[in-house]
DNA sequence: AACACATTTGACCAATGGTCAAAAATGAGA
DNA sequence: TCTCATTTTTGACCATTGGTCAAATGTGTT
């Protein structure tokens, strides 16, 4: 039997989304795939390049959503509340992939983090300049961050109880009114 | 010389704040004590416990803080707006206290979390409370829900890179005039 | 001095991430 | 089918961690 990369990284992933990436040890992931734990650094140079690979295929993902979500029709205003709910129910929806991607903090893979953390913000400062003509006076980043900010919050609150989000669409659409409402020019 | 219950307590809290509570080890606390690591398990009853105990002080400080800001002169939108300030004052001041009681997810702390975080919600409670009839006609529990969670969002997002208050402070003003703008009566 | 009790030590344990020489599997050419 | 070089896999091994515990040391009281 060869030794699969993506079967690897799979057995991984499903791990390290439901105990954590440090109450995961490369032996139980070894074990799981019935190897030997040394097999593992044959194949990736160690644990944090192993989610570094996960984390690169769970971001490419997110990005696509967002990106399609930009390319929707109408007002600017409109479109940034769509981005900005298409990245909250993204995070509603994978719990455990938005922990990995946003919440979990492992210096092992900061900086990865904070690159792709920028991407998605790039996607949204693009939605803010859109819209800046009925935005408040404020640099463009300064609101596209606080924009960025108030989602996180949104998400990393409502992920740790697995609230599914049906129940939670709603709370989020007065919360994005709230974020929107704060931000026009008054 | 005798052990000195108190004086662990400050050398464990100044590294676990430096350095992040699993980076610390209970041999360094011990070493920087002149001890032996076994000493430390005499007197606590494992690293979990002497972390809590450093916690139970300081979210007491952060209690009084907050408890304090309701208590000043002002109109209720004004006191909200100070609560707040506090809340997120607090977390960038203590970001890995803040990390350990509202973002990691340690079976150790689950419950001591959720009580922490519950104080913390009444307190915004109380005040949402007293300001409602200038905010809008949701329910309260769901507006402080909502300001809790941008708190949250904005410390928890510039924690990430030990952002000193000086230079967010002016940040957060603007953070906060957006959550009050966003949820007071049109 | 003798005794009881509190405190401290350091050897020890199991588990971890990681390394590495040696063993085993693989496959291409004869 | 038999080499034999190359790729995989193994498991002993290392340092480090949180934690335990019997034994050693200190302390105060009579």
């Amino acid at each position: 039997m060869k030794f699969q990369r993506e079967k690897v990284i799979q057995v991984a992933r499903s791990l390290f989304v439901e105990e954590g990436y440090q109450y995961v040890t490369m032996r139980k992931i070894a074990h799981v795939l019935g190897y030997s734990h040394g097999t593992l650094y044959y194949h990736f140079k160690d644990k944090a390049s192993l989610i570094h690979e996960i984390l690169q295929q769970d971001f490419a993902h997110m990005r696509e959503k967002m990106t399609q979500a930009t390319q929707k029709q109408g007002e600017p205003i409109s479109q940034l509340r769509t981005v900005i709910y298409t990245f909250i129910r993204f995070g509603i929806d994978h719990p455990h992939h938005y922990r990995l991607m946003f919440v979990e903090k492992d210096p092992d893979f900061a900086i990865f983090q904070l690159k792709e953390a920028d991407v998605t913000f790039q996607i949204l400062l693009d939605m803010v300049h859109q819209a800046a003509a009925e935005l408040q006076d404020l640099p463009p980043n300064q609101i596209a961050w606080m924009i960025f900010m108030a989602a996180h919050g949104f998400i990393s609150q409502n992920i740790a109880d697995q609230t599914p989000w049906e129940a939670l669409s709603s709370l989020a659409k007065h919360y994005i009114d709230m974020v929107i409402q704060g931000l026009k020019k008054q």
